[in-house]
DNA sequence: TAGGCCATCTGGTCCT
DNA sequence: AGGACCAGATGGCCTA
């Protein structure tokens, strides 16, 4: 988004660079600290795409209900928190209801109609792609933790 | 136009 | 010493 930016400050930097180096305007040392400052510069850079990417990541697996906008950073950690806490505590409760029937008939509201007969017409699959396929998710079941 | 979100720069701190 | 991480400042883009 801002690469025209850092672009701008960083060739002005660098050709501010030469022009010390060309003229002897400036000392060595004053050279060195700003060829570590840009070096720093884009190793910020690098780990912010970093993290950016580790949100896409994120994104991708966390429920969005449809939404045509994407999350933004904290809406994406406020999602992936209430997901994890929903997705352990059907965990909890399938262990707790160990029979298959039980557990079934313990969620039942939760399916759509369509993934119920669907589910009953087929094993349960352990992986977790299964489950989220099986569920289907309203931003009601899960609270915005505080 | 104000507010939200974001990318980038920067200086400080901590760690290896 | 140099890299990683962090938070504050700044400015651009977008939307209501």
């Amino acid at each position: 988004m801002k690469t025209c930016k850092s672009s701008h400050l960083d060739s002005g930097l660098e050709s501010d660079l030469q022009c010390r180096s060309v003229v002897k305007c400036g000392s060595e040392r004053m050279e060195n600290a700003a060829k570590r400052r840009l070096a720093a510069n884009a190793r910020e850079r690098r780990r912010m795409q970093g993290l950016n990417t580790a949100f896409d990541r994120l994104r991708k697996v966390v429920p969005q209900w449809g939404q045509d906008k994407k999350l933004s950073k904290y809406e994406t950690l406020q999602m992936a928190l209430s997901y994890i806490m929903a997705l352990t505590r059907i965990l909890a409760e399938a262990e707790r209801y160990s029979t298959e029937r039980e557990w079934i008939n313990l969620h039942r509201e939760h399916f759509h109609p369509e993934s119920y007969h669907q589910y009953m017409g087929q094993k349960v699959a352990p992986d977790t792609d299964s489950y989220a396929q099986l569920f289907s998710y309203h931003p009601e079941h899960f609270q915005i933790a505080n």
